[in-house]
DNA sequence: GATGAATGAGATTTCATTCAT
DNA sequence: AATGAATGAAATCTCATTCAT
């Protein structure tokens, strides 16, 4: 994925690396983005970056995996430590630490979701579809779990409940997102304090469509 | 917006070069699109397109517009068409229309989401703003009437069920725009036999959680 | 092969083009090569070349399949209008007027051999290939003829014959094109005086070896 | 030509940088020849080159004059081993023995060729002029002593005979070679079994012109 | 002596935009 | 009004060469 001449260099400068690339792809998309650019905030001759990565495909690559395993990284903490709440308190967990990571990691939310929309990336389409695949079932998961317990109706079709809950989970997060970046135009003025009333409100209506009677 | 030597051309004409623009602006974004591209495939000169718009970014502003209208005039036949079926129905019937329309016009809805996350233009985001303020008003409205009717919970939060029905209403297009054009890993297999069913499955997951009991 | 862009321009102007771009390849070869400097010895934009001939190579097509047809109208001419001559006249003829139509169009021969000796180009071999079918076709008829005639022996190989006169004929040209150019250090020091001596002593000895006895 | 540093080095790996270095230039020519590609086959470091060689010159040089030494070595051994031949059966020796020894080591004579024609090399040229001027002597040599000996007529220019015979041998060569490489569209479809009778027969063509009748 | 990270000049190519005809 | 030739900035990428370790 990267040369060994990447990853010989020194831990900051990599990092430096990293971030100089996220926050350019983030910001202009694949095609958009401008290796020059990169180079030139980061003070480095542009030859390096070829070097590190063989072409800005590899860049790309580097960039994208990165940031996609710290959203795996993320998905599977929350499920590990909420494994013992009921399904609703582990919905709005979802929600809230979902916000906070894009809080901590504005520009890899918006990242996945550039090149999500860009398409044209015959070499992402794999990743995109594993980590869909893994979110997909994450989900069903623990709505399967759920109905075990008896804290969903047990008649639901998991798969139509499992589209419904991600999303809305997916798009709590790019409504937020999208303020954050100013780029798309938010109508909803959510701040910070409001982030936790929202998600219990959500909770509370996924409760009443999920939970057996 | 376009200048008068275009708007003097006939009707055939405008038609053709809207379609050759948004065909590349829907495919490959605003910065990816391609003048040349645009003019090779309608045969016409390329002083004509700056003749006529201005510059790239009123090429683009044309196409946006007049995009956005064309969904506007969906949204709007569907509200007055639907205007004595109950809450329930009309959110099944924009669910299953807007699937057609989005048979019909690809490429409105591609572009739509293209410009949505692509961001950096700052002449869209009013437009899209105003878009989303439309149809965050007309899903309003129907929860509100909704209520009036007796048809829906008397007390739901309107904004945060708006929020709800908007998610979901949006990714269920996205789910089906994605597979149809191949650029996002399809997950959910939908194909045309089930998208009502799903339609009708999603609504009852609504029903219950928002209907009174 | 070239646009029409290029078509469009104006006689001169597209002889000067031809004229640098077979400047800059005979001596440089095809990887060799370097567009900035074409233009920067014709004075014009380096977009100009790309909107004429697409690429680097289509810039080269256009110059090798012009100077390939230069060539050919060449061997046609000495071939009608040496029809009446005997044989060895005839080959008299093609190494004299070779040497007179080198001094004349000199990158021409130049290329030609660069190209032939640089291999990696398959978009040549073919040319290449036929050029060299054309000039074997043209030796062999020459040799049959002058069998029908009674000037060659009749029981020679006429494909081996061939390959003699072929190499001979060739190496002619290379020597002298080798010395013009200064690129081969020269041993045969034929001068302009020369060229005819040596032309008619290599036929006296090919008549030697071919008439019959 | 090449620094201490190198010479130091045990045999193997001076010989294995040799083949790598011969490969790429014989491939690619000077110009397009690349040490990132020579070092990344051998998997040393770059700068060793450097060290080693000075620069891209450097290395050149001690390819070539190693190169053109092993030529220069089959020669003589030729020279030395038919001293008592005729002078017909001398040169038919040196055209088989020339294509074995092409194909041991095709890459030298690509090298050879490549080098010839691409030109721009100043520091070749006294090289190339020397090898020329020794294979020059060489066959002078043969046909002043096939002269005396009385195989050779006596009326011969023998300049003009040397050039003859060396344009032939040189030419059956470059023949064989392109063929070998499929660089050059091979008309002459020469093969493996047909070499010697090819030989054979060009030495009677030969023999024709040049013994006394 | 060997290494390989850093460099920057220079290559090909694309593209929006201008402007004379 | 329409044309399309001309432009040059900026993009990606390659490569010989240097030099600190």
């Amino acid at each position: 994925m990267a040369y060994s001449t990447f990853n010989n260099l020194d831990k900051r400068k990599k990092n430096k690396i990293f971030r100089a690339a996220l926050r350019e792809f983030s910001e202009k998309g694949y095609a958009g983005a401008s290796i020059n650019r990169i180079v030139a905030e980061l003070g480095i001759a542009k030859g390096s970056i070829f070097q590190y990565f063989g072409d800005k495909e590899g860049l790309f690559n580097f960039v994208f995996v990165k940031s996609i395993d710290t959203v795996k990284d993320h998905l599977k903490s929350v499920r590990d430590n909420t494994r013992d709440e009921d399904f609703y308190s582990r919905i709005e967990t979802l929600l809230t630490s979902g916000i906070s990571f894009l809080r901590k990691n504005p520009r890899i939310y918006a990242l996945y979701t550039k090149i999500l929309y860009e398409g044209n990336l015959k070499f992402c389409s794999a990743l995109l579809k594993a980590v869909r695949q893994e979110s997909f079932e994450f989900l069903s998961e623990m709505i399967r779990l759920g109905i075990e317990r008896g804290e969903v109706r047990s008649d639901m079709d998991i798969s139509c409940a499992t589209f419904y809950l991600d999303s809305l989970l997916d798009r709590f997060l790019q409504a937020f997102m999208l303020e954050h970046f100013g780029a798309r135009p938010g109508i909803y003025k959510a701040n910070d304090s409001q982030v936790s009333r929202w998600a219990r409100e959500l909770v509370g209506l996924l409760k009443k469509g999920m939970a057996p009677q």
